[in-house]
DNA sequence: TTGATATATTTAAATATTTCTATATACTTA
DNA sequence: TAAGTATATAGAAATATTTAAATATATCAA
């Protein structure tokens, strides 16, 4: 993974919602339906749904996060194999909620 | 390390010039004169000096990279428990330049 | 002390990010 | 088909980030 690629990843978890979101994701087996963590995360953070929504699809970019749409939602889990190759480690992530 | 904490590290180095920056501390024993890295990052990325000054405070803020004045200029160390706790492993930043 | 070198600060502009409201799309179920 | 649920998009406002020019500060060396 080259240096700008690298960047994009880290930018895509350098911010506290999405942070709490691939937190939320490494804590739930790496994977996990929407409405659970989508409601779950605007509830505790206080956010609307569309900014939600666009905090998903930035992970998804990032490929940091691939969705799955299970009929009327979508599921949600975490790509490793990216965070790793960003030098990025994940258990770190499960230590405190 | 809280995710708080851990979101201001990633920030600082979720930025071309600041990953690269600590990329190039990481490839010379994680320690740098200044004027060394600061004019070859500076020469490198085409950005002028406060710039790349603002970019060191950052870093430095961040607690990421240490400086220490040497008479006219700073030294710059990296700060790899800083990367460490906050989930970010070094040795990724080796492989390339 | 004077001039040169290294880094920092201030100010301001350009750009990017975060967030919302309103609305749209897609799927499920009655 | 119609209503309900889940997610996305468009547009706009507030805020943050990146950058440079001009200037300031600190140290070295003659």
């Amino acid at each position: 993974m080259n240096t700008n690629q690298q960047v994009v990843v880290l930018k895509s978890i350098a911010d506290s919602t999405r942070l709490a979101i691939v937190k939320k994701l490494a804590q739930n087996s790496c994977e996990i339906t929407g409405s659970e963590i989508v409601n779950s995360c605007a509830f505790a953070l206080k956010l609307s749904q569309p900014t939600m929504s666009h905090h998903f699809s930035k992970l998804v970019q990032a490929n940091v996060v691939r969705e799955k749409k299970l009929g009327n939602e979508k599921c949600y889990q975490l790509n490793i194999a990216t965070l790793t190759a960003a030098g990025i480690n994940i258990t770190n992530f499960l230590e405190e909620s």
